[in-house]
DNA sequence: TATGAATGAGCATTCATTCAT
DNA sequence: CATGAATGAATGCTCATTCAT
């Protein structure tokens, strides 16, 4: 009897169902919306059964947290490397990269990201004002500061600023489309967030 | 006996009975959020019956537009009111009198507005980026341009970049509570704006 | 005050008003089926008040009954002066003009006479009269006529005719109730269906 | 153990819960009028919840429809049985056995065939087989009967048999819808209604 | 007579979640 | 790990009818 399965994989790991639930959802998150994408559907998008959905994430809220926290994860990998390849003591260089190193990474999963962080249930106003990026957004403001690089009164307060005018800029319909549309979007944020620091 | 009803409308007014729901609706709305806010409790919050609901709005999502509307539309009466105070001349006056005109907007309605421009139904990017009020701004930072107070690049980019950093700092949990915050607040909104035109 | 109002006669006589209700009714009953059709439907095609429609109606379905009612006599109205003018002793000239007379009235009249009778929403006409039962019998009727069982001229015709006929008898209250009932109904049947075919 | 369960699926299969479900629908429309039957009542008279209902019909109107098909269905599985006893070219009776195959269901399902064809509130079955139609018609035909000018075991009978024919051929899609086809039309009704009476 | 705002019971349908297998 | 039938609470919306004026 056992033999008999024995070749055959009887299920997938773990990590991979929870893979394909989570792509399934993002999926139809942006397709259709969070609230109009039903729990059925997203495990009819990742080709298993109604209760697997519930072996891998305890609610449907679940997923998109876990959409919420891998997109900026990611982002934050993306920005850390661009930024860290810039001279230690370029500040402006530093912080354009941080900023076009966030906006790049929006424009390539352009609507997820205002899905996880606008469509979540409990939406209180902390999604935009308080999460890792915009920590460590802040972090590269207060460290340039102190270097003497810029001189602001609350780097807190401008990394809210400056992050939720990224934010808008991207998101707006046709951002970044085409070459020529993203170019011109990266240099305007690129001199916008100069003019703001000086 | 004429007299005595003539001031009195048969029931209430259409305008008064709807001006009730929305009323009802923002508390619920802010209280609870939109989608756990049933239409039902509205109704008993304007302590009507179910059906009066459907009497004023054709659905749900009709409540929330109209309220946006409305929230926008006042807003922008505020900002039109403290601009027309400024000098002709003095750009920079009127860009600071109109961001932080928003920002008092924002903050005496709170909440309320991220609700309405992010709790809608099918979002669409389209919330923050295209709205009378971004328009205004926009030709505001215009006809600076072309009067010689700014050189922009780009007044309609400008527009959306600083119209969603002025909504990001105003949303801030506990932003402006106080006088002092709230004064603190508006002197770092006029610092950023300025900086970001020159 | 009350010579303001002489000339103008204030309200339309309760006939007329009750004949604009019904005119409107069978309009949309007709239109849209009557359980789709909203008491506030009548009153706007009747150019009245909703609350009118009670001052001439006790109910929607009293409606119907008026509908019902008015078509049942003037189509026995029309019968009866088709009939009378047969010659006393023709009694086949008697049941054809009654049978014809019949046909024409429910022809002008056509989907109302249905529609009172029937209530039903948009089931269409074609529930009794195209179906795989009268296929079968249709089918049944052309063989035996190609056999030169019986010379019907429109088999198909028949099938219809001779169908709705069955469709009634068997419907009668308490039809075939009981053993003896049930004997005679089916005597009864096989004797006017052989008279039918010859 | 595997035995134990073998003959009992897992829940109840799908057949069964959606015969379950017709007959506790068939049973309450007959009971009180497809209108006034709720879905809550037929899930409660087949014992399952009401979202049970819509795994396996997709709405009320779906429900209906299937109890239409299987009647239909059935009744002429009955006919075919009953015609196909008769000798190959006994025509008459092959069209007797229809007749009576025919009446003979609909006695046994008796009301729900109405139900089933035409969905009304509670028109009773009164409708067509008595109104003052049909007694005018009765009324008629008794008196040729006693004037010699046709030999009818049962007046009443025929004019039922008779008023319901007329009734369905001029329902008939198109009937006499333009000056040719009502032309032969009344004639078919004249040819097959002296038929039937001699 | 006439109005039309107000009522509120009523109902179909959806869907996240559970659980027996 | 996996299944998918079953659940049932929850909700938006309709509409016949009433009634204060």
């Amino acid at each position: 009897m056992a033999s008999r399965m024995a070749g055959r994989p009887r299920t997938k790991p773990a990590e991979e169902r929870r893979y394909d639930l989570m792509l399934a959802a993002e999926r139809l998150f942006l397709h259709k919306g969070v609230d109009l994408t039903t729990v059925e559907e997203i495990t009819q998008g990742a080709a298993v059964s109604k209760g697997a959905f519930y072996l891998h994430f305890s609610s449907k809220a679940d997923v998109i947290e876990a959409l919420r926290a891998r997109f900026v994860q990611s982002l934050l990998n993306g920005i850390a490397e661009e930024v860290g390849q810039q001279d230690a003591g370029d500040w402006n260089g530093k912080l354009t990269a941080w900023a076009k190193a966030c906006a790049k990474g929006y424009l390539d999963a352009a609507r997820l990201h205002n899905l996880v962080f606008a469509a979540a249930p409990p939406p209180s106003r902390k999604g935009l004002t308080s999460n890792i990026l915009i920590d460590d957004l802040a972090e590269l403001l207060a460290e340039g500061s102190r270097g003497g690089a810029w001189s602001l009164a609350d780097p807190a307060f401008t990394a809210i600023f400056l992050f939720n005018a990224l934010h808008g800029v991207v998101n707006q319909d046709g951002a970044g489309d085409d070459g020529a549309g993203r170019a011109k979007l990266l240099r305007d944020i690129e001199d916008n967030v100069l003019r703001l620091v000086r």
